[in-house]
DNA sequence: AATACAAATGTAACCGGTTACATTCAAATC
DNA sequence: GATTTGAATGTAACCGGTTACATTTGTATT
């Protein structure tokens, strides 16, 4: 492997040189110019990346922590991520961590390890809250599920008028029983929707029926099996608003299985607007949210934060549609 | 930041006692270790693991071709990765390619610029064909879809035993038309599943009609357009066999919004066993990949070859196996 | 021609670890 | 007490770049 010595030999000059032409290829006569980048191809020479990141404290690295990747929401964020960081030169090191805390602090290590720049965070958790940084500038974004006072730039959607605004779409249909299949308990991303939920009730004049409220984890089988749960309470539900298209998916197939009719006996809605939502049968009555800007967002204000540029917007709110599809109609 | 030279100092020592301290313990008297661990602790030291990579050579990072992260079954295959990584110790740069060489050569390139120390590609593209390496022993295992003579180990399916089983699975309900959505033209994946379908039914006396067979690109949307031009062509097939579940759940939303059903009229199966498969209506007969047990198999290969060890195996073949649900039906 | 000044290039310290080799020190052996 | 031996520790080179500062070269000014 050739290194800038054998380059500055095969040139004949010094080794400050060679590093000048790759690097402000302006500062250097036209004529050694020409020498070096011929030494630099006839010895097919490519910098070594960790001296120079070593040498100039930053890997250009950024970590990602999603909870999970196999869920296809996450998947569309990445995608917004991995563009937005490859435009601005900077490579993603993404992280599955199943919500596991101990992984996710061990990977934002990896930024007090000096092995990535930043983080970006797809969950509700601090994993640099143990450590000495704890509220100084702290080189993190979160988005999607977004802490409750974010020591850090923050991505969100505003949950609770999302989830308003499809309650409302419900009771719009003539909805009063409405269940909701909600995400895991701690999540403030959940409360916020049932926040939403409830503020749709309460203008329409509803008392809330805790029993309509089912834990579930965002994965087709907690929501098929949550809607089993729904179908068996008394005084079912004509309708069941879930926090995820996932969830939805499940939902429809308990549904359908007790042998109704979605949105015939009753409807169905969800969260996200994956890419499934629109081929399940049938088509998923949904909330839109725009998951690669979400991913683009979150990496420049990680970006800014990095390089200094704090002027901008520390906390994004995104915008989210109502797509209404087949699978809610008027109540039976 | 603190360094490893404050560290020497707090505790009195020299830095290579500190070195030593940390990583082989048992050379350095109790009496020095204590006094070391407390200095450690008391500057809250973190060894800057860019200096480490920098100076051991080996970054213990891999990079990861991915075509699509979207994909379910992909992100299967990820997480699979991904665990196994983490158990040797090594962290996974992911890398969404979208099929696009110049990207693939710019992520391979993290390997000669030594910011990796070995690339798992995900398709059948060789990203180092233009570089000197071109055939020692390279530092990549390509998995999933595997190039036809491939420098390095690989880790697939049979890919033709596995389509000769589905279309067999079709011929034995009764299906004299198998109608055929493959993958994009140039994939050997593809190539394999074509050439496992054609066995099927010349062992069975049936004739092979090209008009059966349509492109797809193993995405919903692509599934959907396909099926509609097989229902189209006259001599229309009695069952369709799709080369990704994603395209079967895209067939089945064009074979009813025509009217038909799913599998009264028409029997569709898939391929990969995603998620969905079993929440689809009817659920997926498809054949089940290991897709984990690929990501995990990948890195084992890849860390043999990274560290020397190849006595291993070089090219593993997984199993599959057909799973029947309700999309397939006895032929009309 | 002498001086001033800018442009081009060279020299060497530096980043923060690791490790070969040198040195010190204490216990063991004669 | 002198010598040997091995364990514990220290010294400093090294990885491969970057860059402050020094030096050389070239051009413009008087």
């Amino acid at each position: 492997m050739s290194n800038i010595r054998k380059v500055a030999e095969l040139a004949g000059v010094s080794v400050a040189t060679v590093s000048r032409t790759l690097k402000s290829p302006d500062i250097v006569s036209p004529r050694t110019r020409a020498r070096v980048l011929a030494a630099v191809s006839e010895a097919d020479y490519k910098p070594n990346l960790m001296a120079v990141q070593f040498r100039s404290r930053r890997t250009r690295n950024l970590v990602v922590l999603v909870p999970t990747i196999s869920n296809t929401f996450f998947a569309r964020v990445i995608g917004g991520i991995q563009q937005a960081a490859q435009q601005q030169g900077y490579s993603v090191l993404l992280c599955n961590t199943l919500g596991r805390e101990d992984a996710e602090r061990g990977y934002a290590s990896m930024v007090t390890t000096r092995q990535a720049d930043g983080v970006i965070q797809l969950r509700a958790y601090n994993p640099f809250a143990a450590d000495a940084y704890a509220d100084t500038a702290l080189p993190m974004v979160n988005a999607c599920e977004v802490l409750d006072s974010p020591p850090c730039p923050t991505v969100k959607l505003d949950n609770r008028a999302a989830a308003r605004t499809l309650t409302e779409h419900l009771i719009d249909l003539g909805h009063r029983r409405i269940g909701m299949i909600k995400g895991p308990r701690r999540s403030p991303l959940t409360r916020d929707r049932v926040a939403g939920y409830c503020d749709a009730l309460e203008a329409a004049g509803i008392a809330l029926d805790e029993r309509l409220l089912c834990p579930g984890d965002f994965t087709p089988h907690s929501g098929f099996n949550a809607a089993g749960m729904l179908l068996a309470c008394d005084g079912r539900p004509s309708a069941i608003f879930c926090e995820s298209d996932e969830m939805a998916i499940g939902a429809i197939k308990r549904v359908k299985q007790a042998g109704l009719s979605v949105p015939g006996d009753i409807s169905v809605a969800g969260f996200d607007d994956i890419t499934f939502a629109s081929f399940s049968d049938p088509p998923l009555t949904t909330i839109a949210q725009p998951a690669e800007a979400f991913g683009r967002q979150a990496v420049s204000l990680l970006i800014d934060t990095l390089e200094g540029r704090c002027e901008s917007p520390r906390h994004v709110i995104l915008p989210f549609e109502l797509v209404v599809r087949g699978s809610t109609g008027s109540k039976p």
